[in-house]
DNA sequence: TGATTTCCCATTGACACCCATTTTTTCCCA
DNA sequence: TGGGAAAAAATGGGTGTCAATGGGAAATCA
């Protein structure tokens, strides 16, 4: 299972074109579709994206019955109506949609920001200063996380 | 299962790259992917590492689409988001990027410290002092070490 | 036709790969 | 048990390749 990882800062270019970094390339290659799939976050000043067989799967769990219940279905929903396909160039890159690059305050640079099955598109310092907040969190709750399987015990923060 | 033990210092060459010790190395090679994840502590000025089975566990740990903070996002963003895959060159060597090298104040010697099922990586002085400081509590709090299982779970020191 | 997107090519800089050398460890035998 | 050869590990450096970036030309759309 391949994963997204680590932080990446690239630069739009005057066409609105982002490169999207080499090592989230190499998961995305997997997939049917060529590209990002791209929405932006109900709740940071973000965009949320990864892959599309994670989108189709959670539209697959709409049609089929619905284990989430009312409220969670009315979120895939949204999901599914803001979600922007963006497709690589040549070069890996893709073109950011105003409504997106809006939403997450980007205008020249974006922050990659890996999260296992998916990533985040950021404004390079609005990520920045979140990090620092979730970094103080994951600090005073470390004793908290539990790894699933073998062998347990916390991240030796 | 393998463990990372003991304590081996590396020099970092202008390039950044450091040797693995031939020992973590074995421990690593069962691993998916061949090299290191490194992320940086949230508590001392270390860089805590480990192979990526272990993140990919941490990582389905967290995982469920669920766009929203939950009392995971901390870990999610400060492990996942700062965690570096670091792969070996020909000769088993890892280069460290500066972001973990500046959290460790790492100039041009790196001490990797084995902790069972993962290691981190220090600068040699100040790993000196902490193993110091760790060796006196170790000796106060002798009494309330428990070992899990039989053959079972590391005490999670 | 004007605007926008797609394709292609050029440049740059970082890094992966390759090879050489030094240092350390292992092992064999006198 | 000491010396020394052989193997393994660590270290240093050159260079070719690929990723990121920028811009022009062709193609598409409205």
């Amino acid at each position: 299972m391949a994963l997204f990882l680590s932080t990446f800062v690239n630069r739009i270019d005057r066409k609105g074109r982002v490169s999207v970094p080499a090592p989230f390339r190499t998961v995305l290659a997997t997939q049917t579709f060529p590209g990002v799939v791209a929405f932006p976050s109900f709740v940071v000043a973000a965009v949320e994206a990864s892959g599309i067989d994670r989108v189709e799967r959670l539209s697959a769990s709409i049609d089929r019955f619905n284990p989430f219940g009312d409220e969670h279905d009315a979120f895939a929903i949204s999901i599914l109506a803001e979600s922007h396909q963006l497709s690589f160039d040549s070069e890996g890159r893709i073109a950011l949609p105003d409504a997106l690059r809006e939403h997450a305050n980007i205008s020249d640079r974006a922050a990659f920001a890996g999260r296992g099955a998916t990533f985040q598109i950021w404004e390079p310092e609005a990520f920045r200063a979140y990090q620092e907040e979730a970094r103080k969190r994951a600090r005073d709750e470390r004793t908290s996380l539990r790894l699933g399987e073998p062998a347990g015990g916390a991240p030796t923060g």
